[in-house]
DNA sequence: CAGAAAAGAGACAGGTCTGTCTACATGCTT
DNA sequence: AAGCATGTAGACAGACCTGTCTCTTTTCTG
């Protein structure tokens, strides 16, 4: 199953789906670009083409659905991820390729950071699990290539990869792809080397 | 004019100011912790313990309120940190230092990640300016620092340093102060390293 | 002292929010 | 055929949202 950008970006209107999914790609669109608060349950009924009582026979409450969306980002973000490095030919290489990976999704249209960086800063205290959760799982991606790669320290080499990550999407979201890209090739160049 | 960490938090209840200063510094706290959407005027006219005309008569608009948070938050951000790297020699050790003051900050109760960050990460495309500007005066300030320290590229310095500062907040956000520590300590190093 | 500015208290409007409810239609399964 | 899950359509409740308005009191200033 190969998944693209576009995938990432969701399908658009679906009118022959079932209740749950037209909800659900609804919220998926709009929590993504507009934000989780900004979304109101009224706005993907409309939307999606859906009556009320079909919406909260799926999901009964509005953070039920939020847990959804972010289900579903996390799978389709992953799962664009190892599509976009699937051609490399080792560990190693994979770890090279994912500035540029990351570099494509920043120029994508429709671009607005990291979903759950996104929720975790609108959320405050009480985030959905998720948030934390997804990092946790690309930590332990990225914590698996090194350990294949013959790292001797995968967790502190994939810990300075993350930080960059994390600092380069943010300047995508902030200040635009360009200005993330050569300091987050620069890093991965510097933690690699070192990790020779 | 010494700025602590606690001056950062903003002070508590103020009886005895004017209306406006009351409003300013909830509308400071409550913004922060629970975020812009989040926060409603009702609860800040409550909480300030002013009365809704005076509340108007200062800010006419909800927006002109968070602009009002934004202005104050970056000159007491950018504040502390002056006040915090004041004792360094030079522009170097002011460099050098400046992942501890980011440890410090990380560390202090009641740290919930960047505010002009979350600002931007809530509002989306219509964010407000003051959130991309502060992020803008940052880089400014540790550009001129590389410059002091006579680096040959002061602006890519400070993007590959601004890269690792802004990964190293997301981090402390969502994994605590712990997580975020050596690996900022580490791309720190190896940038200030490679400036020689 | 007199007038103006600022502040307090709170009603009110009009909108949006989440969530519940009723009433009815469709299609699947047993 | 009966039952049931699923669907549509939309009224409704109760809370919260921003913002306006009136009326009174305090405080500052000329």
């Amino acid at each position: 199953m190969f998944t693209t950008l576009d995938d990432l970006a969701g399908p658009g209107p679906l009118p022959d789906q079932d209740a749950r999914t037209r909800v659900l790609e609804c919220a998926y669109r709009l929590f993504y670009r507009h934000g989780l608060r900004a979304t109101g349950i009224d706005r993907i009924i409309a939307e999606s083409g859906v009556a009320k009582a079909s919406f909260y026979r799926h999901f009964p409450t509005k953070l039920a659905l939020v847990d959804a969306y972010l289900d579903l980002r996390h799978a389709r973000w992953m799962g664009w991820l190892e599509s976009r490095l699937s051609a490399t030919p080792d560990a190693r290489a994979w770890l090279a390729a994912l500035p540029d990976a990351l570099d494509d999704w920043f120029r994508a249209p429709g671009f607005r950071g990291c979903a759950f960086i996104n929720g975790h800063a609108e959320a405050g205290t009480d985030a959905p699990a998720m948030t934390v959760i997804h990092k946790r799982e690309l930590a332990v991606r990225i914590e698996r290539a090194c350990h294949e790669a013959g790292c001797v320290r995968p967790d502190e080499v994939a810990a300075d990869l993350l930080l960059a990550i994390e600092g380069a999407i943010v300047r995508a979201q902030m200040e635009g792809a360009d200005a993330a890209r050569a300091p987050l090739l620069r890093a991965f160049a510097r933690v690699l080397a070192e990790m020779a």
